[in-house]
DNA sequence: ACGCGGGAAAAGTATATACATGTATGTATA
DNA sequence: TATACATACATGTATATACTTTTCCCGCGT
């Protein structure tokens, strides 16, 4: 009866689910006030001490904030942590001090193959955005971006113009990331890489392989392969950080 | 009456306290098993949820483990994060089931070039250890590993046997990493490399520059190069973890 | 029009209670 | 002797309840 979802096992997480899904599909925008505790017990069938706790924890990890005798909001968008930041191409190009430039290859809605919908861990076979996108330092290509991207928490995924905003910058504003995991190797590009990146085929490229997740559910897949002679990735982390 | 502090002002805060203040001055030793909650409970006089939610913050803090039906302990030195695993290649091939072994090429004390030295962040030319190692997964050679370690901090660097105990665990074990920093590229592998690694000259390698910090000081510098078509980077990361 | 006070609403804390779940241990039985 | 069961004890979760603290807002009086 209950719009709990039924993945966590201890019913705080599936309240934590629960509510990290329906900021991620768009339920409760940044400006507007999520419900109140009473709100959601009248909502979900929990007690209130239940619900507490879940936002007592979305708080500690930061995608909450609560002020008392006021509400709850949804948190701006932080930085993350080492590895996720790296994805931010353009930020770092323009960092640098140069140009930044993109240019759209494909942006499309798609039947994935069965490897991908795996890759989703879908349990039917959804459509889902597909985007390749070239970024450009100066002129000169230095990254071929391919993304997937789960409708059901960015419907209009392909409505953007990603020649003004970076894919980064809008998924991160759209969707909170609870988990992200990353696969990095080295491959020789292949002819249709070599063309896109004005390389030779053969030629070293950084690949990297990076889910995310929202709650429970797969947001994005990226496959991003950086010109090895042209960039490199660069990360810097402290682990005296408290939660 | 109650041992506990007058520090913070929730209940909660002061039972934490009062928990991190006994562990510091030793009252509760590595080995030893700490009160239960309801020994807490009969301690302090505060009711076992309080008791309950201090030990909770405490454990997702990373200070304490605690096991079900068995008790609570402190927990040992961190496990850092993230990135920061992906070095002990040793750890990875037996995971993954396959055999390793180590071939120690080069372990010497060297006067650190002009650039090392500043990457030091040497005032004064100070010397350095040097290692080189072959890591082999199944006899196959996957990565090089070219190490220069500050001997203020690591002082009999060039006494171990690196063939048996990996370096990794040498390092990890001997000084507290508290900042690291991490270079990822691709290039094609040089002469001497493909000779030590078993490939062609040419071929696309994974090159992990990492620089590790002790406080201010810079503890250790690597040049890791792994063979691209043998071997990936992967990480997984949860901004809200639990542990 | 302005200010002030009071009440409603929201999050924060604390407790008592119950039950669930995992672990170790001792005892009875095959 | 060894296995199975019962039991005690530990942490984990869920709820109901009460009270506190903070903020917001509305209505009243001047």
């Amino acid at each position: 009866m209950s719009a709990l979802p039924d993945t966590a096992s201890p019913l705080y997480e599936k309240v934590k689910d629960y509510i990290l899904t329906n900021i991620g599909t768009g339920k409760w925008t940044k400006d507007s006030k999520l419900p109140s505790e009473n709100e959601f017990v009248a909502a979900l069938g929990v007690s209130r001490m239940t619900v507490h706790r879940a936002l007592r924890e979305l708080t500690s990890a930061g995608f909450l904030i609560r002020l008392q005798g006021v509400g709850t909001f949804i948190a701006p968008p932080k930085p993350q942590s080492t590895l996720i930041e790296i994805n931010n191409i353009a930020a770092e190009i323009v960092a640098r001090g140069n140009r930044h430039r993109s240019e759209v290859l494909v942006l499309e809605k798609i039947t994935p193959t069965k490897e991908l919908s795996l890759s989703f861990e879908f349990a039917k076979r959804t459509a889902v955005y597909h985007s390749v996108v070239v970024n450009f330092e100066n002129d000169l290509p230095v990254q071929l971006e391919e993304r997937f991207v789960n409708p059901s928490l960015i419907p209009d995924y392909d409505k953007q113009d990603f020649s003004k905003t970076a894919t980064y910058d809008y998924l991160m504003q759209k969707t909170p990331v609870t988990e992200v995991e990353h696969i990095i190797s080295a491959v020789p590009a292949d002819a249709e890489t070599a063309r896109h990146l004005a390389i030779n085929v053969g030629d070293c490229c950084l690949l990297l392989h990076r889910r995310t997740w929202t709650g429970a559910v797969v947001a994005t897949i990226s496959k991003l392969t950086y010109v090895g002679s042209r960039y490199s990735l660069g990360s810097r982390y402290s682990p005296s950080r408290k939660t």
